[in-house]
DNA sequence: TGTACGGCACCGT
DNA sequence: ACGGTGCCGTACA
């Protein structure tokens, strides 16, 4: 069964939904649609194995906009995450329930899934996460720095947080 | 005291 | 082996 996608326009440029049963993919909005495109390859996604329609949920392109437009939204949707180790989806899971506007370190979320110590493998897991916002790895932070957001570069972590604080983003017209 | 940096332990994939 | 880390020790000012 081939992906389903829909492109979704945003303030901060075009995103992209991708799913089947349940929700699997979500790219960040990108400026151009080469940018857009690249992402998708990063995900090992191909031209032919994806075909456009119609959004799954009612009102979810709208949601998505409107956090881009500052709004608090809530994402709740049903995520397919099956095919992840246990340790990694219990780390998705910790991630979703850090609410808008607030941040919890690597260690928080180590210390929620009772391992600790495993705040090295907490970054590992959400560098793996095909799903921001919809699991806010950007609200997970270092003890003493801000921390990695390498797909798609920390600039991104730091607007996708100023936006969250602030209700605007500062520059979104020269972030990205 | 404060802080900046290096080294190493930690832990799942 | 490799990270989107944390912590402690040391070296300066």
């Amino acid at each position: 069964m081939v992906l389903s996608v829909c492109f979704i326009s945003t303030r901060l440029g075009l995103s992209l939904l991708g799913w089947r049963e349940k929700i699997e993919l979500f790219i960040l909005p990108q400026k151009t649609e080469e940018n857009l495109l690249a992402q998708l390859d990063r995900w090992g996604v191909k031209k032919d194995s994806f075909q456009e329609a119609l959004p799954p949920f009612p009102a979810i392109v709208e949601t998505i906009q409107a956090y881009f437009e500052g709004m608090r939204v809530t994402l709740s949707y049903p995520l397919a995450l099956e095919r992840f180790p246990l340790f990694t989806r219990r780390t998705f899971d910790a991630v979703a329930r850090i609410p808008y506007g607030t941040t919890l370190t690597y260690k928080d979320i180590a210390k929620k899934i009772a391992l600790p110590h495993a705040s090295r493998a907490v970054g590992r897991a959400l560098g793996r996460n095909p799903l921001p916002l919809f699991i806010p790895c950007h609200r997970v932070v270092g003890k003493y720095n801000l921390g990695g957001f390498s797909g798609y570069g920390l600039r991104y972590k730091i607007l996708l947080l100023s936006l969250e604080l602030s209700g605007s983003c500062p520059h979104s017209h020269c972030s990205l």
